[in-house]
DNA sequence: AGCACGCCGACT
DNA sequence: GTCGGCGTGCTC
């Protein structure tokens, strides 16, 4: 080790380490070279491993770099790798006053190692702090946020303050309680409905790590399913963690856990528990006090100890999407993690993404599936009413009420209650065939085509490129006809249209849990629809055009997922359970509800996908700015030669007032964004690329911010 | 981002 | 000579 750069310990017997500011700074006066490192000669600091390796927490200004520090004597103890600490950072030599040295200001930061020496060659400050001996970052969390800033051209720190929640004084007094030995390996429970169901959870309990893709059947027991997932991987030594969308199934699988695994040995990570809450459960994960955790996407990153499996439920949702930079998927993070932590990982789902049938195609998880006659036997009998039937029905055409919809729902109440989905308000009409309702695309690089006001050209909202003469590729039609929004009407004309029966409505301001078996309308926003006692009767499945006619990419795995989780609910054919859609018949979406087969729509979406070179078989990423921005991002950033850059095009400005949407440019700045598409294989390459023309814009003070986002979402 | 350092023109 | 303009670059 080199006295050379100082923090050898060698020097303790000289001055305290307050003075080494005065001493350098005497130095400076004498006109030696500053190139040349000067010693912490006279500090008194730890004897071993001296140096601090430091990740200091300022935003992006410093993309993943760390800090080395000194470490004094009396911080030694605390001072070990994952603990907080506080810092001085800030330019220059550092300041003189009162004796002390005083760079920038005290900022927070995470210790990540402890080293002999450092590879800097200036005189290192002194850790300010240890904020507390709890050590918080495990090498696998940090392993894994890396990983996650990596695959998404993000900050380590950004990372990091997803996945370690804040610190409270008291949770951490209090003492985690004393972990509790593996229980007994369970029973298959109704796993066994799955061809390789029991194999898979044999697999867990014996130490193995399955990987599967879970096409769950309707009905309600897949939070059980899950908890029985949990209890084989607890009954081998290992934890398990578990995420789903939202609070409501959160509730669902806690209540699972416990009546599987018993109480105390599983926690709940949610974000409305409260600060401390959260960190107290937090903390008992961290400690290796609990080993199972469910929770909502924070949970993704859980520091589960010996992790044996990761499930993820329903990936469909968009409330898998973290809102926070680099906005990372937690479909994606437990891929990371399985991959990491080489651990078991399911996939579940009533419904299926076109990443999940990638993960099956590809070989790298298995499928998880049900024969064909256990999906009829427990399925819901599927009718769908088109154009046709609405234009022969005149009845319907005036109410908006087609006669087989109204037959199902008045027979449905005669045995219970009839669920009806309305679409949420707020999609953005796009132009279709006005003829067969494709999606119209571009030519050049398939991304959707824009009206504008009537009369005028249709633009390209990926590459800006004027569409002169569209004629629809699939029928040869060339009317267009922007799609129409508008449902709720329609469900409360139906509630008048039956008097005599309650109507229950349950939507974003008010969430209904359950509702009991007897006759009523329940109507329903998707995603939140109630479980009935017993299922529904039947349900209606209003509008399907405007769920089929937004925008992105994703409108009919969308669609599919939200008709099939409110079939879900409803009661197999067998018990009279029917759903009527209104929707073309001849629509593949509607086709794969009608047959109840999520999988094969998402296999042959994904065949699509890689034709037209769409995510996820190639990898996309935005880059949004202001023109000028944007451009000189784009002539400094050196991209992979397979690289295709699509734009750019502008962005709708962001008015004032409303609610402002996420990721929508600052109030009245006119944006322009691009995005960047790669190969499959090159998504990795894309991401350093991109972090790294960042990284050298901050340095150089480049004119204006660019956001960097990988798998944006609303790529048309 | 701050903030100090440094290399140029007008002042006691 | 030296005080201070802001252009550059660093922060352990």
């Amino acid at each position: 080790m080199s006295s050379e750069n100082g923090v050898t310990g060698e020097g303790a017997e000289g001055a305290p380490p307050e003075q080494l500011a005065l001493i350098r700074e005497s130095v400076r006066k004498a006109k030696v070279p500053r190139a040349k490192p000067r010693t912490w000669r006279g500090a008194a600091l730890a004897k071993q491993l001296p140096v601090a390796r430091v990740l200091v927490d300022k935003g992006v200004l410093h993309l993943d770099r760390y800090f080395d520090y000194a470490v004094p004597e009396e911080l030694d103890a605390d001072a070990q790798p994952g603990v907080r600490v506080r810092v001085r950072f800030g330019a220059g030599r550092g300041r003189v006053r009162d004796g002390r040295r005083e760079g920038g200001g005290l900022i927070d930061g995470f210790l990540i190692e402890r080293l002999a020496e450092s590879d800097y060659s200036g005189p290192l400050a002194a850790l300010a702090q240890v904020v507390s001996p709890e050590r918080v970052l495990s090498e696998e969390l940090l392993g894994l946020a890396r990983a996650v800033a990596d695959r998404y051209a993000g900050s380590l720190a950004d990372v990091l303050q997803l996945a370690v929640p804040p610190r409270s004084a008291r949770a951490e007094q209090r003492p985690s309680p004393a972990p509790l030995p593996p229980p007994g390996a369970p029973q298959a429970g109704s796993w066994g409905r799955y061809e390789r169901g029991s194999a898979f959870l044999e697999s867990l309990a014996t130490g193995g790590a399955p990987r599967a893709v879970w096409n769950a059947l309707p009905g309600p027991e897949w939070s059980e399913e899950l908890a029985r997932a949990v209890a084989a991987t607890l009954s081998s030594g290992r934890g398990a963690l578990v995420v789903v969308p939202d609070g409501r199934a959160v509730a669902r699988v806690d209540a699972a856990l416990t009546a599987v695994l018993g109480e105390g040995r599983h926690a709940v990570l949610t974000a409305d528990a409260g600060p401390e809450k959260r960190y107290r459960e937090w903390l008992a994960v961290r400690r290796g006090a609990v080993r199972a955790v469910v929770g909502t996407r924070a949970a993704m990153f859980a520091p589960v100890q010996d992790l044996g499996l990761v499930a993820l439920w329903d990936d469909g949702d968009d409330s898998h999407s973290e809102p926070h930079a680099p906005q990372p998927h937690a479909r994606e993070v437990l891929l990371l993690r399985a991959a990491q932590d080489k651990c078991a990982f399911l996939l579940g789902s009533w419904s299926c993404t076109v990443e999940a049938a990638q993960l099956v195609e590809s070989g790298w998880a298995g499928p998880l599936v049900a024969s064909r006659e256990q999906v009829r036997a427990v399925a819901p009998l599927v009718r769908t009413v088109g154009d046709q039937d609405l234009a022969r029905d005149e009845a319907a055409r005036a109410a908006r009420l087609p006669t087989l919809a109204w037959q199902a729902v008045r027979e449905g109440l005669r045995h219970g209650p009839v669920l009806v989905q309305v679409p949420r308000r707020g999609y953005v009409p796009r132009m279709a065939c006005g003829n067969c309702r494709a999606p119209a695309r571009c030519r050049h690089c398939s991304g959707p085509l824009e009206g504008q006001e009537s009369g005028a050209a249709l633009k390209c909202g990926w590459c800006g490129r004027e569409e002169p003469a569209w004629h629809c590729p699939e029928c040869g039609g060339f009317r267009l006809r922007a799609q129409v929004v508008g449902a709720r009407r329609t469900a409360e004309e139906l509630g008048r249209a039956f008097p005599a029966v309650p109507v229950r409505t349950s939507g974003r301001e008010h969430v209904l849990d359950t509702v009991p078996g007897a006759p009523a309308l329940v109507v329903s926003t998707p995603g939140a629809e109630p479980v009935a006692e017993g299922g529904y009767a039947a349900a209606l499945l209003l509008d399907g055009w405007a769920m089929l006619g937004r925008p992105d990419l994703r409108a009919g795995e969308d669609a599919l997922r939200r008709w099939i989780a409110a079939a879900a609910l409803v009661r197999g054919q067998g018990a009279g359970g029917t759903v009527v859609v209104v929707a073309e018949p001849t629509l593949r979406p509607v086709q794969a509800l009608v047959r109840w087969d999520p999988v094969g729509h998402a296999v042959r979406e994904l065949g699509e996908r890689a034709e037209l070179g769409f995510p996820p078989v190639s990898r996309m990423a935005a880059v949004s700015g202001t023109g000028e921005a944007l451009a000189g991002f784009l002539s400094a950033v050196e991209l992979p030669v397979e690289a295709e850059v699509l734009g750019p095009v502008p962005l709708p400005v962001t008015t004032g007032g409303g609610p402002r949407r996420v990721g929508a440019p600052p109030v009245g700045e006119q944006w322009e964004r691009v995005l960047v598409r790669v190969p499959p294989g090159r998504g990795a390459a894309l991401a350093s690329a991109l972090k790294a023309a960042q990284a050298a814009r901050m340095a150089a003070r480049g004119e204006g911010v660019v956001w960097v986002r990988v798998d944006p979402p609303d790529i048309g």
